[in-house]
DNA sequence: CATTTTTAGATACTAAGTATCTTGTTAATG
DNA sequence: CATTAACAAGATACTTAGTATCTAAAAATG
């Protein structure tokens, strides 16, 4: 409880506050418990860790976050949306399905493909997601180790 | 009301028929609404296109017609998943913010992309999720002609 | 310290989808 | 062709994710 904030609270509201918003208690609360989470959540994981937080206060958090860009949103394989901290700016995800920790992809030539690709096609690109879906190094070794 | 079943009718009742679902006069009138569109739609749509069909018949033969691979889903740049007929397997989408209109991607090198990109993480890739937004010719030229 | 702005929480509502149950239809089979 | 078993439809209730609205409580500011 009365932890010191990691740097990583500092940041997430430090975020906010560069928007304008102010440092509060329930915010404090709700940035405390994404801090300490790699993986994604969903709105309603954060609720059942912090049943003191109002329902729309954690749902409008989260749109502050997001718009402050310091959280993401990730697609999961089944078409569900979760939410993640950002470390970066635009990104894409290596996402295991097996124990949810995503990776980072940056600096991939991904985005110059889908231009030549989309000019091909006499198309104005604006935008794009992509996610990639598998197993990352630690959950993959188990299961080809069992065989 | 009694017009002839096009050829897209037939050809998605064909794939329910494959799949051992039957022919049935609800499951006729959904097929019949989705045919009539091009662009992407949600359930909703088609309730309201077609009110004596009831709600839950609706997303059930959404479901069996995404089963049977005639009808996919496309994320939309806010994060809304919408429905849409499938013409390949699998494949990406053009899909533009504009008309709604999406354009198939298939064939293109992403696929092995990913793999190289992937590998150099030590990650295993089983899936991935790619859509990608903007304007199609129809709706980029006039933009770029009022300017 | 009074006033304005921001935030919180409660609550109701919407949208998308699932689950369950009863009834109706269809198809298979004796 | 009548019976029965399988399948499908519709109603309804519930879940999940999120938005909208309203009132009250905090902060910031003059």
């Amino acid at each position: 409880m009365s932890k010191r904030d990691s740097p990583m609270v500092a940041h997430l509201l430090d975020a906010l506050e560069e928007k304008g918003y102010r440092d509060t208690a329930p915010r404090r609360a709700i940035v405390q418990a994404i801090a300490q989470t790699e993986k994604h959540f969903t709105a309603e994981d954060l609720r059942a860790q912090l049943p003191e937080v109002g329902r729309a206060t954690i749902y409008r958090s989260l749109k502050l976050l997001l718009d402050a860009g310091v959280v993401c949103r990730v697609l999961l394989e089944d078409g569900n949306l979760h939410y993640q901290l950002s470390h970066r700016g635009h990104h894409h995800h290596l996402l295991c399905v097996e124990c949810g920790v995503s990776e980072d992809l940056t600096g991939c030539d991904i985005e110059d493909q889908l231009k030549s690709v989309a000019a091909a096609h006499q198309f104005q690109v604006s935008g794009h997601w992509l996610e990639i879906y598998g197993r990352c190094l630690n959950c993959a070794l188990p299961a080809a180790a069992s065989l």
